[in-house]
DNA sequence: TGTACATCAGTGAACGCGCGTTCACTGATGTAC
DNA sequence: TGTACATCAGTGAACGCGCGTTCACTGATGTAC
């Protein structure tokens, strides 16, 4: 029927948004120019719009399919009881925080996330659901829906505390950063957070 | 002696800095061009550089000013007792999140800052770190050093609860976002740190 | 089995445009006499 | 007080380059006879 074997052109599609995710991560995506997208999928700049219909499509595409990853990982990562501290631990760690182009999408695109089109930032917001489902999923498992809020605030402070270590040009403080982080992400998972409306 | 009078051009800096502030955090840093940034100051793409030597050390100057600005306005905001919790209801409110170009510049641009030149990124070491002073001087007056690991940690989770609220599609889920972030940030705040390695 | 044809993933040059940067010039101003 | 000159902040056109996008074309493949 195809001439290049039935999913030839799917796995095409896939090299493009796998190495579009680790130069976006990398160089940003206002940063990432699409003949260097296709020239790091190993195809010339014309290949792309038989593809995607636009960059932005690509971008959309893209943040969903890393978020998506992100998924599977936590998912087997997850597994055993102490899951999510274990999680929380290789998030904050120097190693994340210097292998930017193989971490989460989140750390290292989403204030640009947030100023892209509405296509992106849904595409964005179905992943990122998905991601804290995963993570809530596991601190309780009959009632996920009741560590959402919890999950949420964790996940920003991860994001938050990724972000401003990567930003400090002073290795000590940057490390520092990614200490306090994990004490206080700790404390965050450790809380009991029954009654939210008892403060002074 | 000068024929502008004696700060003409220091004042035409000081417009360019300022204006470039809001553009970087509504547009990104990628996403302004000199033409626009200068034309925003009501001047024309030439004489840019008459003011700075590369759109780097712009950058530079504009995340230090900045800070710097945050640092004034916290100052004078965080007067009077409660002052860092009426301070995190602000940060975390739908208002800022509404209203980037007026807002955080690392709410706004923090990821972009870890991809810049180290000199912009030793412009945002020292910009943040008396940032997070101003807020440790709040939280323990007679000892400030003690409460930087926490004030660091709560402005990473600051940050990064604005960044999610922005990039999220679901108006509901956003405001969501802000409201546990609101809750979880307050509890970091009244935490007794005394002990961080007492967890189990 | 061998040849003619249809398919279509990928090529590479070109489009207009905005980027960061340079530079010869303008023209309003303050100074000197 | 009036004129000639020096200063220099700002102008605007131009530089080469990479951007996102388009398109006529190539050439390897599978199908038909």
């Amino acid at each position: 029927m195809t001439r290049y074997g039935r999913d030839h052109k799917e796995a095409t599609r896939r090299r493009i948004i796998d190495s579009a995710g680790r130069r976006f991560k990398r160089d940003g995506i206002d940063g990432s120019g699409i003949a260097t997208l296709m020239a790091d999928a190993g195809l010339t700049n014309g290949a792309f719009y038989a593809h995607f219909a636009s960059k932005e499509d690509l971008v959309a595409a893209t943040v969903l399919d890393q978020l998506r990853g992100q998924c599977e990982q936590y998912g087997a990562d997850l597994s055993g009881h102490d899951g999510v501290e274990r999680l929380v631990r290789e998030y904050l760690s120097t190693g994340h925080r210097d292998e930017i182009e193989h971490g989460c999408p989140s750390a290292a695109l989403l204030d640009e996330i947030g100023r892209c089109s509405a296509t992106t930032k849904q595409a964005y917001t179905e992943g990122a659901l998905a991601v804290v489902d995963v993570i809530a999923a596991q601190l309780a498992p009959d009632d996920p829906q009741s560590a959402r809020g919890k999950t949420l605030s964790l996940f920003a402070m991860m994001i938050g505390t990724l972000q401003l270590s990567r930003a400090l040009a002073d290795r000590a403080l940057a490390d520092e950063v990614l200490d306090h982080g994990l004490t206080n992400a700790l404390a965050l998972l450790a809380a009991d957070d029954a009654d939210p409306d008892s403060r002074p």
